[in-house]
DNA sequence: TTTATATTTGCAACTTAGTTGCATTTATAT
DNA sequence: ATATAAATGCAACTAAGTTGCAAATATAAA
C-alpha cells in the first residue's frame, strides 16, 4: 500500500530524489536522514513511494538495495523500466535511458530484465 | 587465492555442479552441505573456486548470491561471461548462453554488465 | 614411514542490511 | 474539538555472509 499522508518523512525523501537521475542506496539514505528518521521509517517510506510509482528499486552489485525517481510510472503500472550503469571507480548509480534488446529464449517465458551496466563514469574517466 | 588441496569439501561442492547448467544459491549449498561441512567452509570454497575459474558467481533479484559452473576460464581470466535466466514461478535460475549488446552510453566506458532476464522457465509455463 | 609445515576446517562471535511487533504519536476528516 | 486510521520510533529480530583463532589434515620433505 502506498502513502496516504503527506508526511515529514515523504517530504525529506521526496527531497533527496528532487535533482539528477542518480540513483541512491537505501544504506545511504537511512545514514542521510538518521538524525531526523527511524531507519524502519525510511525504508518503510521507500517501499511506499515504490508502491506509488514515484521510485523504483534494484539490486546494485553488492546485493543492497537503490532507489531512484520513476518517470512516467504511476501506482497501477511501472513503465519506466532501464538499465542502470555503476561507476567502478565511484560506486555511483545513474539510471540510463538506453534500450537493450533481449533475444528470445528457446522454452522460456521473457517478461523483464535487470541490467546493470559496470564502467567508469566521466568523472573518474578524467582523473 | 584458489584451492590448493583436494579435500572432501572442494569434491562436495564440485559434485553439486556436475550436471547441468543451472545456478545454486549459496544459501542452498550451505544447507545441503550442512550435515558435513561448516557454512563458513563452504563459502570459503565456494570463494577459491572462483578465483580458479571453475565457478563464477552473481547476485540473484534479492540480493542473495548465485554460483554456476564457468565454461573455459582459468585463474588467469573469466572468459564466460553470460546472462542469467530466472524463473519468476519457481525461484531457479540458469545460465543462457545468448548474446546481448550493450549500446555505447556517453561519456561512460563500459567494461562490464551483469543481466538477469525474468520471466517463466520451461516447466512452470506448461502448469 | 615419520616429520614438518602450510592449508583447511569448525566454531563462536560478529557484521550489515533489512524486517517485525507493538505502543505511542500525528495527520486528516468529520 | 474529536475520532480514527496511518505513520512513527524503538527494540528486538532475521538472514546472509565474514572474521579470528585454535585444532585438524593434506602434502611434501627427510
Ligand atoms: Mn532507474
Ligand atoms: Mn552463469
Ligand atoms: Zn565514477
Ligand atoms: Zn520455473
Amino acid at each position: 500500500m502506498g502513502i496516504i499522508r503527506k508526511t515529514e518523512s515523504v517530504g525529506a525523501l521526496l527531497n533527496e530524489f528532487k535533482n539528477g537521475s542518480n540513483a541512491i542506496s537505501a544504506i545511504t539514505l537511512v545514514k542521510r536522514l538518521e538524525s531526523k528518521f527511524n531507519k524502519t521509517t525510511v525504508y518503510r517510506v521507500l517501499d511506499k513511494l515504490e508502491d506509488d510509482g514515484v521510485l523504483h528499486s534494484f539490486m546494485g552489485d553488492k546485493g543492497i538495495k537503490w532507489y531512484a525517481k520513476c518517470d512516467g510510472c504511476s501506482k497501477s503500472e511501472h513503465v519506466d523500466l532501464h538499465p542502470h550503469f555503476q561507476c567502478v571507480a565511484c560506486g555511483k548509480i545513474d539510471c540510463v535511458a538506453v534500450d537493450v534488446t533481449i533475444p528470445k529464449i528457446p522454452n522460456r517465458e521473457i517478461t523483464a530484465s535487470q541490467i546493470l551496466i559496470q564502467g567508469t563514469c566521466e568523472g573518474c574517466t578524467s582523473k
